[in-house]
RNA sequence: GCCCCCGUAGCUCAGGGGAUAGAGCAACUGCCUUCUAAGCAGUGGGCCACAGGUUCGAAUCCUGUCGGGGGCGCCA
């Protein structure tokens, strides 16, 4: 695309430059080009000249014109490069390079967007991965939506992706033993006996729709069940059960896992003991006070930590050393995990775990978001799991919307802290972003209806005479158009899927602006079909973008 | 005490070495006999928390201070 081929042109021009002794420095340099903000300084920019300034010993204006002087406008692409303020090449091209963009779009279709920049690479994505002791809360939802965001940004930049969810269900947790506990209590009670829930039991009324389905099937064949083993029993069922509408929720929720990964196989196949032993072999472990630690100090963590307790049962951070050497020897070559923000403490210990049992930190990025407020007339909507006033994302999703919610969600960057605004998000009007974006497409499908309704024919991008197109607002769209397959590829790499709000939005302010000023279907025939080419590339990148977000692309509004 | 994130418009936040700092919401003013006004155009609104430093150039990088949030277990 024009782009590269900008790069290629100053590449060439250094190093001629070089060859001929007007200019001195080593190595390729790195080529930047960038899309100006300001529409007057061209179509792209580059600072190179600025940025070899030091090493070349030359002033930056100097050595852009050394490029600019070499770079020949004979290639039908560069129609002119004017060297600006500090030293910037600003670089205008021939229109056609746009119309270029349309023909591409049209030949890709669904596919625009995609590269092979990430083939080869074998993505874990871990995200969500709650406690299987209620509902996925809304917090947890913005996992969901950026790590699946990040999985389709992965997938469209040619990387195997994978899905994964680590279901934290190792047996004698204390928070899964007490779930346990009061899911019998709400058993009990709904059969007729009066015990009182304790105050750090599980509140929520999703408890006695458990109990109730429990006994729907069973009826009181516990009531007389030996306590510690109906325990063991009903932590059990709580579980599933918790899993069940975990799955059903995250579904609901666009999200579908390619593996429920559970903690306690870790435990049963022997790889927690097998990844304790192995890092006991490599000489990072030590006892004291009866447990076994990790060295994490020698690998940046900033205290070591207990793999074994004293009395012998396993840490969260061995089955974590062991899960994560199993995600290696499963192939993976890329390990991403999005965690909740109580989870930053493990970064540098689960980093440690797995370089001290060989594999490379360097492979594993974890990505912290940071917490949710829920935000209802101003207000703070509070939340607490055990009290049983949180917020699910399923009821979150029927109050807003599956595509509400997702981009919400995906609105702020996974450091920022984030405010859900309820009713923003719930209305159904202009003042609603993801309206705005959704309107753009249903606006573009109703201008085609429009189209074929009046026997206008909407003409393929080959035979659409695309030189009509030459109003700014339509050059505009173009160049964002252009820019998609970058942006997905920056916003993958980058771990920012929220990029793709500020580019849907920017989209569709380009089109309604387009919309506005530039009349589609009028008396010039050619332009309207040179228009018309441009829609249906503006709709199947609108649509793209919106798939990559999970968002539906409505058709009419 | 130590660690992480944040501090940018009235509010919520983008931008994270480069040219004149942006968006949504809120406020105000225009634009529908013509393709969806869930739209467009315009106005007002900023010591980019503060103080130093690095750089040709800092909202952006470094150090410190202040303010907000979170985390620091032989819990998971």
């Amino acid at each position: 695309m024009a782009k590269e081929r900008v790069v290629q042109a100053i590449q060439q021009a250094l190093e001629a430059a070089r060859d001929r002794g007007e200019l001195s420095f080593s190595g390729t340099p790195e080529v930047e080009i960038e899309v100006p903000r300001n529409r007057e300084h061209g179509d792209f920019s580059s600072n190179v000249a600025m940025a070899l300034a030091r090493e070349a010993n030359l002033p930056p204006r100097k050595i852009a014109e050394c490029i600019v002087a070499s770079i020949g406008v004979g290639d039908g692409l560069i129609d002119r490069m004017e060297v600006a303020g500090p030293g910037f090449i600003n670089f205008y091209l021939k229109p056609g390079w746009l119309h270029d963009v349309i023909l591409k779009i049209a030949g890709e279709g669904d596919r625009y967007g995609r590269s092979d920049a990430g083939a080869g690479t074998k993505v874990l994505l871990e995200f969500v991965s709650a406690n299987p002791n209620g509902p996925i809360t809304v917090a947890s939802g913005r996992g969901g939506a950026i790590g699946d965001t990040l999985a389709r940004l992965y997938e469209l930049t040619g990387a195997q992706v994978a899905r994964e969810y680590y279901i934290n269900d190792a047996a004698n947790s204390t928070q899964m033993i007490n779930f346990g506990k009061s899911l019998v209590v709400r058993y009990l009670q709904e059969l007729g006996q009066s015990i009182e829930m304790p105050e750090d039991g599980y509140q929520g009324t999703y408890v006695n729709q458990i109990a109730k389905d429990i006994i729907a099937q069973h009826g009181d064949t516990y009531v007389s069940m030996d306590a510690e083993e109906r325990l063991t029993l009903f932590t059990r069922m709580a579980e599933d059960a918790m899993i069940a509408q975990q799955k059903a929720d995250l579904e609901e929720f666009g999200i579908v896992f390619d593996c429920w990964f559970s903690e306690r196989s870790l435990h049963d196949s022997g790889k927690v003991r097998e990844a304790v032993a192995k890092l006991d072999e490599r000489g990072f472990t030590y006892e004291k006070d009866g447990a076994v630690w990790l060295r994490s100090t020698n690998f940046g963590d900033d205290k070591d930590r207990a793999l074994v307790r004293s009395n012998g049962s396993p840490t969260y951070i061995a089955a974590d050393a062991a899960y994560h050497a199993d995600k290696f020897e499963r192939g993976f070559n890329k390990l991403i995990n999005v965690w909740g923000p109580d989870h930053h403490g493990y970064i540098a210990r689960t980093k440690a775990a797995v370089a001290a049992l060989g594999y490379r930190a360097g492979d594993v990025d974890i990505l912290i978001y940071q917490a949710v407020r829920l935000m209802s007339s101003g207000e703070v909507v509070m939340m607490s799991k055990r009290a049983g006033d949180v917020i699910s994302l399923s009821e979150l999703v029927q109050e807003v919307g599956k595509d509400a919610a997702r981009y919400f969600l995906l609105m702020r960057s996974h450091d920022s802290q984030l405010d859900f605004d309820l009713e923003l998000a719930k209305s159904q009007s202009e003042e609603n972003p993801v309206y705005y974006v959704q309107y753009a497409h249903a606006r573009i499908a109703a201008l085609l209806r429009n189209a074929e309704e009046r026997g206008v024919v909407v003409p393929t991008a080959e035979d659409a005479n695309l030189s009509l197109l030459v109003d700014e607002p339509e050059l505009d769209l173009i160049k964002k158009l252009a820019d998609w397959p970058e942006e997905v590829a920056r916003a993958a790499f980058r771990h920012e899927p929220h990029r793709l709000s500020a580019f849907a939005t920017e989209l569709a302010r380009l089109f309604h602006k387009f919309y506005t000023e530039c009349r589609v279907l009028g008396d010039d025939e050619a332009l309207s079909g040179a228009r018309l080419a441009l829609v249906s590339a503006s709709k199947q990148v609108l649509g793209n973008l919106l798939h990559t977000m999970g968002i539906e692309a409505p058709e009419r509004m």
